[in-house]
DNA sequence: AACCAGGTTGACG
DNA sequence: CGTCAACATGGT
């Protein structure tokens, strides 16, 4: 389905990167910009139609697009295959998924909505970086919560190296320091995480750090549970509620029926999918809900950004 | 100067 | 069980 089509090796003057040919259900903008991770940011005045770059499993990584045409800046073949081409979701049929999608419903809106959002992806994260920003996601808006990720990972995270010949691939806006481990999260406690502005919030995310740590939050058991079950296991933490573990599934378990409910999501229920008084079941969508619950969300807010 | 931001908690009917 | 203020902080 993807295929490496040449990878320059370094030398003068040349940096090396992997350039993906013919990608389709791939859009760099709509992935980095819908709300889903919180390390990258767009580069200015790229050499391609679009770029964004940030930070990922400790290490700085840029994604460019031109067409169809894919490049991946700072990583060789075997890290794509290890840890990019999972991450960014290309070994996932996402045509299948679509029709499997609008098989599930006759709703017009759903049909423009998948129409609108194509080449969407939802990035598979890190398990502990998805469970500690979605905490820090709630009742808080995406420029602070990018603000206070970013704050955290300077405070305690590991310095991450930007290569050389690579900075025109750095948006300059987002720091170069790996997401914080959970144990140094506890190292940090309760008053350095409140110190970093998290507010009310940074009780959770010590609780958070704990439970992860000491395996009361354990990552393969939720890996193996249905999406049910997995969210009343996150929900045993403080300060994780349903939202935010559907979050913590969709973006980081690969667990693509957890459709996270937020006020955006409750308006397109009640608009698109309110049937009298019954209650609407996310279960309708299938399998694929949460990747649908993505579609309309980003259609919504376009929506609502024009009028 | 109020009100909101991709929610959750704990208290109260 | 459903409802609702309070919760930090920064930006309009």
């Amino acid at each position: 389905m993807v295929t490496i089509l040449s990878q320059k090796v370094e030398k003068e003057g040349i940096i090396p990167y992997i350039k993906l040919n013919n990608v389709d259900n791939f859009d760099i903008d709509k992935i980095f910009d819908c709300g889903q991770s919180f390390r990258f940011d767009k580069v200015e005045n790229s050499l391609h139609e679009k770029e964004f770059s940030g930070i990922a499993f400790g290490k700085f990584i840029s994604f460019a697009q031109d067409g169809k045409d894919v490049f991946i800046y700072n990583s060789t073949e075997e890290e794509f295959e290890a840890i990019w081409k999972h991450y960014l979701a290309l070994d996932i049929d996402y045509e299948m998924i679509n029709v499997d999608i609008l098989s599930r419903s006759d709703s017009p809106d759903l049909a423009r909505a998948v129409e609108y959002g194509k080449g969407i992806r939802i990035l598979v994260q890190d398990k502990w970086e998805a469970i500690c920003s979605f905490i820090i996601s709630q009742n808080n808006n995406i420029p602070r919560i990018k603000k206070i990720i970013e704050a955290l990972s300077q405070k305690c995270g590991q310095k991450v190296e930007l290569p050389k010949g690579y900075e025109a691939h750095f948006s300059g806006r987002s720091s170069l320091y790996s997401f914080p481990t959970p144990e140094a999260i506890l190292e940090l406690g309760v008053d350095g995480l409140f110190e970093l502005k998290t507010g009310f919030r940074a009780k959770y995310i010590y609780d958070a750090a704990q439970k992860y740590v000491n395996g009361e939050i354990n990552y393969i058991k939720i890996s193996n549970s249905t999406t049910e079950q997995a969210i009343e296991l996150l929900c045993e933490v403080k300060g994780i509620g349903p939202k935010v573990a559907s979050c913590a599934l969709l973006f980081g378990f690969e667990k693509y029926d957890a459709f996270p409910i937020d006020v955006w999501i409750k308006k397109v229920i009640a608009k698109y999918f309110s049937n009298g008084d019954e209650k609407f079941d996310p279960k309708a969508l299938g399998d694929y809900a949460g990747i649908a619950q993505q579609y309309l969300f980003y259609y919504e807010r376009y929506i609502n950004s024009n009028n």
